[in-house]
DNA sequence: GCTTTATGGCGTAAAAATACGTTAAACATT
DNA sequence: AATGTTTAACGTATTTTTACGCCATAAAGC
């Protein structure tokens, strides 16, 4: 999959955040008034040529609508994240955040036994 | 910091594996022959104008060397992640690694006891 | 309904990233 | 040492990304 690129990813965020939109609420949600509005416009142009949005025309002008969801792209740029730089374990991931403390462990662990739970009540339904 | 690009991070990983290295070793390292060597070289004189790269001249000859470690790029890179994709919060991360089943969550439990025996360990020698 | 102001698609300029050819030095082979 | 071969720094071409101005339309004010 095609990676985005800074700005791209930027105005990606808010057409993931607005769902379908049209130019003026990515510009207002932007909220940058230093960017040009012609600035914007080309990117979300190549956004829909690299074919991360689609656009529909309503009389001249278009609504916008993401292709991707933010979820695959996350998911696809974790797993780039975690080939590159954690020999592709997870596990190596989740130990380096604990060991940096940006997880704290009591709260991992009982979030993990709510998912351990999730997984039984699952089994159960079945 | 600066964000390496497409190209650049595969570079930039060759480097980070060889720590010390002459042209040649990064090729070598990089294999692939479709690309031509100039186009490596360019890339290594960009990674050394951003600032990534430091190099030092023997003769006429270059060695090249990470200025940045791999782990605070990743560090970095990771935090920007967690920043745009899961809300800043680290635990929600873990969370969706889980749900995605790309993590054990026996194996991560053993870890995480493993974590805080560790942390134990360190409290007593203190 | 005419003038003024805002909107946004489009073409394209400017900057940055990627790709390659040239060439001069380094090394090998005789 | 003279010649051929490999190496890699450098300059630049090409492509992609980022940024803007223009202008036709739409909307607002009078």
């Amino acid at each position: 999959m095609k990676k985005l690129t800074k700005v791209e990813e930027q105005v990606m965020q808010i057409i993931w955040k607005l769902e379908r939109c049209l130019m003026r609420d990515i510009i207002e949600e932007l909220g940058e008034p230093d960017t040009p509005r012609s600035t914007i416009t080309s990117v979300v142009r190549i956004l829909n040529n690299k074919g991360f949005v689609g656009h529909k025309a309503y009389g001249r002008t278009y609504e916008y609508f993401p292709l991707i969801s933010k979820e695959d792209y996350s998911r696809q740029t974790l797993k780039g994240l975690v080939s590159n730089y954690f020999d592709g374990s997870v596990n190596r991931l989740v130990s380096f955040l604990a060991k940096e403390n940006d997880i704290d462990l009591k709260d991992l662990n009982d979030m993990l036994k709510q998912l351990d739970q999730t997984e039984k009540d699952e089994e159960n339904d079945a």
